[in-house]
DNA sequence: GATATTTGATATGGTCCATAACAATTATCA
DNA sequence: TGATAATTGTTATGGACCATATCAAATATC
């Protein structure tokens, strides 16, 4: 059965939806009104934070790192000598879960734990010369595919700007 | 907000940069730099809306609402005699998932499911009297103790343009 | 009427997040 | 000093959320 494409589409909201299907012809299923949803700031907040990791992902699917794991390599890198309790909580990452994550990180050979001789107890963390080097190609990534591609929506000053709210909101809300 | 970026190797952990403040002797605060991080798009947004939700979830204590739950009853009453499967598609649930949500709605009597009669398959959704009244006053307290919060830290005009960037993120990045 | 599709539902597995508990090590202090 | 407390990394475990396969009932399609 070919469908034609009308782009009429009336937005009628029957109480009793006596409208059968009968009536051949109409298989498209109407948006529905999102409403007040639309201007909710945990709503668009949280479609928005999806939308920008899924991004994310298929922009790194080359060197398989999650928006987490990178963020690790990247503290990692600008904090050489801390350990994991000191790398783990500054990303609101638990310590417990840190550790999976870490052994990851460490099996493909991107980052290492290296006992601390002060403290026995500790782990410090570095990166190795490859996970520095996958980090420098994940940088280059993420800037030219991924954060770029803001400034194409957004223009530079509206994309300053929203980074800029969004770390007022994640530092004193 | 440019770093200088000081070839640091050290890899004492008392290593510290020159950032224009120096104190000495004490144990050193021990605050991590964040670096790129706190640039990254990715990072903000994901701690921004996690701050956001907690809020919400604080404000909406005494109303025992999540964000998603809150999400379902505005959906389901800007948008009466749709089932499961259109309420849930919109609000980017997946059907499986969906179905225990709704159990705990109905559970605590703020929705229903009714049979269609046109479509003795589909359960068409609607609010309870109490849903109505519960979701009454989960707006209020939302404008009231959570989007106002925004307007206090923002102010209105930038409340709006991020919801609209973000809104433009989520519908286009 | 035979087959395919849709709807709600169940089962299941994965990922993330949170808490308790433990051994080894270090800090505290009586 | 030695007994006790605290810290670090770790394991185990459970909950919340997300995704897929599958099913019975109802409907659509041919």
């Amino acid at each position: 059965m070919t469908v034609s494409k009308t782009a009429e589409k009336s937005s009628e909201k029957s109480g009793e939806a006596a409208k059968g299907r009968k009536d051949a012809g109409e298989p498209l299923a109407e948006t529905l009104q999102l409403g007040e949803l639309s201007e909710q700031l945990g709503y668009v907040l949280k479609r928005a934070q999806l939308k920008v990791f899924e991004n994310f992902l298929r922009c790194m699917a080359s060197l398989q790192l999650t928006p987490a794991q990178f963020s690790v390599l990247l503290l990692v890198e600008k904090n050489p000598g801390r350990n994991q309790t000191e790398i783990a909580s500054t990303l609101g990452i638990l310590r417990p879960n840190f550790v999976a994550m870490l052994d990851n990180l460490e099996s493909r050979d991107l980052c290492a734990r290296i006992r601390s001789t002060n403290d026995r107890r500790s782990h410090i963390l570095v990166l190795t010369d490859k996970g520095k080097a996958v980090l420098a190609r994940a940088k280059k990534l993420v800037a030219t595919k991924h954060e770029a591609r803001l400034n194409d929506l957004l223009g530079q000053s509206n994309r300053e700007a929203l980074i800029a709210m969004l770390s007022k909101i994640a530092n004193e809300f």
